[in-house]
DNA sequence: GAGTGGATTTCGCAT
DNA sequence: ATGCGAAGTCCACTC
């Protein structure tokens, strides 16, 4: 009979069981951290050194690969899913080469002491969800137009401009064009000057007629603030959480519609 | 004596035990992985869910907190550093807090069964050192401005313009004022309007005089080079690379200059 | 504390 | 494959 074991560890394993111990695993597909002192170098769209010191590495069933210090939530070395993983042992201790193919980059790490190794088989079937995104935001201004405003009629088509897309565009309640740029987070210059490339490019072709533009967003910085007076466009507050009410309640009455 | 131990491990500790161990360990500042079966909520900026599941949690010193599914080399739910940590064990299990004062939010972790937990106090005095960013292409250029061209006298005073900085500054061979936007990578249209933004605000202090404007990029999209080109900028190669080797010399020339 | 721009950004989507 | 823009972006730095 074969029980699933979804952890085993390898305590002080020498280089050699150590090289054994990851070789094995990553043929196995497994997951796999190791604790160990370690140098790390890296050669590829940057390059980066790291001198002695004890770490955290985390190999992934995808070909993820991370080294963690003690400190800071951004790993201090990474590569993307898709590494190619080469190991062995010297009597320098374990040599770990994570190798990317496009763009050609590689971390080595060189183990002298491994303190722990786990080799994991993780079972993880769960659906990850999350609410309060630009998206969700977008999809409750489409369900509820009064978001905006009074008479405000989204026009559901993607309105392409010449580069990327507006996020919502549609019809006030005076026949006018309204452009609407969303952010999730406070608007600044940034996304002023987005909008602004976007109501030029849709005026151009709207042969003279009166275009509006919106940026709708929880709150703005004081230069944005000052860029959409000067340049005459609209600013409308309009958090992804009230967008998140909205879609909630927008899916209740969904269901109450079919029972 | 007190002998550091840089990994202390406990196997499938049951909720009270598992709870004690995660409470002591933040109390020591250790860094902790925590491997076990769980479900996830977090509230704040956004929310998500996410249901039963086998994944690997990392708190560091600093009050990071990442959970890692395994698979993925982003974490599914993560926060920043300087975290407070609350736990408590009960029938359902081990409940783990990590709550953010600024933004207020938190994530929430309850652990119905603990594989493994590790309590790690790692050594890691060693120097994170990189090259190749985007600020070595720039000195790289002040110490070797024939990278841009012939003659180019870049000067040294960065430039404040309306909004952000201008990466490179400077004075042609002619005489004539040269603006260049720095990238390390391809450059795109975004990067071009930036470039545009910033030839407007100088133009406009400069009295009619005439200003160059230049990307300087390891390689562009077509679409922005038909912008460079529709708007009479212009585009120059430079890689990270190269600039990497000219300050590889140059620090190698500092060095001689002194012996 | 707010605002801005870079990142070995990563990630996903559309062309 | 390429290009582009969002991200719970994070992060460092300036004002």
């Amino acid at each position: 009979m074969n029980i699933r074991q979804p952890v085993e560890y390898y305590c002080n394993p020498d280089s050699s069981t150590g090289a054994g111990v990851i070789i094995d695993a990553l043929k196995k597909n497994r997951t796999l951290i190791i604790i160990g002192e370690c140098t790390i170098e890296y050669k590829g769209r940057a390059n980066s050194e790291l001198g002695l010191g004890e770490r955290i590495v985390l190999i992934k069933k995808d070909g993820s690969f991370l080294v963690h210090r003690a400190w800071d939530s951004q790993p201090v070395n990474w590569q993307p899913p898709g590494c190619i993983f080469q190991t062995k042992s010297s009597k320098m201790g374990v040599l770990l080469k994570a190798i990317r193919k496009k763009p050609r980059e590689y971390i080595g790490i060189l183990f002298p002491k491994l303190f722990i190794i786990l080799v994991l088989n993780l079972k993880d079937e769960a659906e990850f969800i999350m609410f309060g995104s630009e998206e969700d935001m977008q999809r409750a201004i489409l369900a509820k137009p009064e978001l905006i405003e009074e008479g405000f009629k989204p026009i559901l088509k993607e309105k392409v401009v010449e580069q990327g897309f507006v996020d919502v565009y549609g019809v006030d309640n005076q026949g006018r064009t309204l452009v609407i740029e969303l952010k999730r987070r406070k608007a600044q210059v940034q996304d002023v000057l987005q909008l602004l490339k976007y109501l030029e490019d849709i005026k151009r072709k709207s042969a003279g007629r009166h275009v509006r533009a919106m940026l709708a967003a929880p709150s703005i910085s004081k230069e944005a603030s000052l860029m959409i007076q000067a340049k005459g466009l609209e600013f409308k507050t309009l958090s992804p959480k009230t967008c998140a009410e909205v879609l909630r309640l927008t899916a209740s009455k969904k269901i109450t519609e079919f029972m």
